[in-house]
DNA sequence: GACGTAGTTGGACTTGGGTCCAATGTGCCG
DNA sequence: CGGCACATTGGACCCAAGTCCAACTACGTC
């Protein structure tokens, strides 16, 4: 139910950085697991493991843009955090617009990083409740039959069984075998659960 | 129908500065409004009228973060965009936080601006269409009785008439009425259009 | 050709929701 | 006290939705 514990992924060319970095947020709670560089973090980390990111802007080869890049353009998710020590205000604002937690200069106060860390995994952790959400929602969806779906449509738009048979070309009486069959693979009992189940998403 | 056209409000403590991005916001079709400082843009600025606002971060007195408090603190929104000759990471940092769209630094690319200000401008129209619903939304439900409250959470909640009388302890035949009522001042004449009214803000 | 899936429809029936008319009780305001 | 808003309920009735049983058609696979 609770599944694995929240990591905290460090990506940082220096090794000293790493461990100061590991016992730090080691010594907070976290489960921590380090990288060297951008490929390697990207290859290695896995998506289905919640927790955040610590970046080092400046990494040799793709850098943390790179990385947040990767990240966007792939289904997983994950919230970032930037660290840097010669970063620009165009830099940080660029990470900022593309969604990070938090862009801190080093050297970095322990509690900033710390609150930022904390922020992240709290963030984490609703995306996760969300995708989950969705998936199930997808998984439902992808069970009805291609009529089902239609069906399913007029009803969230809140039409009656007469005018969605009249839009689809056939009876009211269709409709209803249908409607009954969509709404038991949804696992739904009244249109207000089915609305709520599927407006929430699509918003 | 279409309101008043959109205003980008500048705050700028040296004339100069003023004077020239006003020229650039022009010539690039927008209506522009200009401010020596925090006090007098608060003071004289109409939350009403669309657009966005460019602050100078270091005014004096109130500098552009009390700006952005201040309009936090009340109930009108309006993006930002920060400008500044000596803004640090941490100062862009806590502006995108607290939400502004882009945090340039003089001197500032003429396309840089204009692409954050038509940015800014998006965004402000999306919010006002939201505040509209949101107010439209809350004006009827101003209008209901107590007991039709409780039975619109019920509805929307899924529960059936016989069990929306049960749990507020009277017959299936009142909470019709009530029902019926409701429907009428929300403007909804289906479950479906109810649930996808009052779900999409308390989400 | 048999079989499964999807879509279709009919009949009969139950339940749920909505409405019109009418009426009662209660608390508050002028 | 009279009027008003709110909550309540009954009866009669209609329409919408859901269900059970049964059947037919089309398409594609084995």
């Amino acid at each position: 139910m609770a599944g694995p514990a929240p990591t905290v992924y460090l990506v940082d060319d220096d090794d000293r950085v790493l461990r100061a970095l590991k016992r730090l947020l080691s010594s907070d709670g976290h489960s921590v697991a380090c990288y060297s560089n951008a490929e390697e973090f990207l290859l290695h980390h896995d998506p289905e493991v919640p927790g955040c990111a610590v970046l080092d802007l400046g990494l040799p080869g793709m850098d943390g843009f790179g990385i947040q890049d990767a990240l966007a353009s792939g289904t997983a998710q994950r919230p970032l955090i930037f660290l840097t020590g010669r970063g620009d205000i165009p830099a940080s604002v660029r990470a900022m617009k593309a969604g990070a937690v938090d862009f801190l200069t080093k050297p970095v106060e322990r509690s900033a990083l710390l609150a930022a860390v904390a922020q992240a995994l709290v963030r984490d952790k609703e995306m996760r409740q969300n995708g989950e959400q969705r998936s199930s929602l997808e998984q439902r969806l992808s069970k009805l039959t291609p009529r089902e779906r239609e069906v399913l449509t007029l009803v969230v738009a809140g039409r009656l069984n007469k005018q969605i048979a009249g839009e689809l070309g056939t009876v009211e009486k269709t409709i209803k075998v249908h409607r009954g069959r969509m709404m038991n693979k949804m696992g739904v009992r009244t249109v207000a659960d089915l609305v709520r189940l599927v407006a929430r998403q699509q918003g």
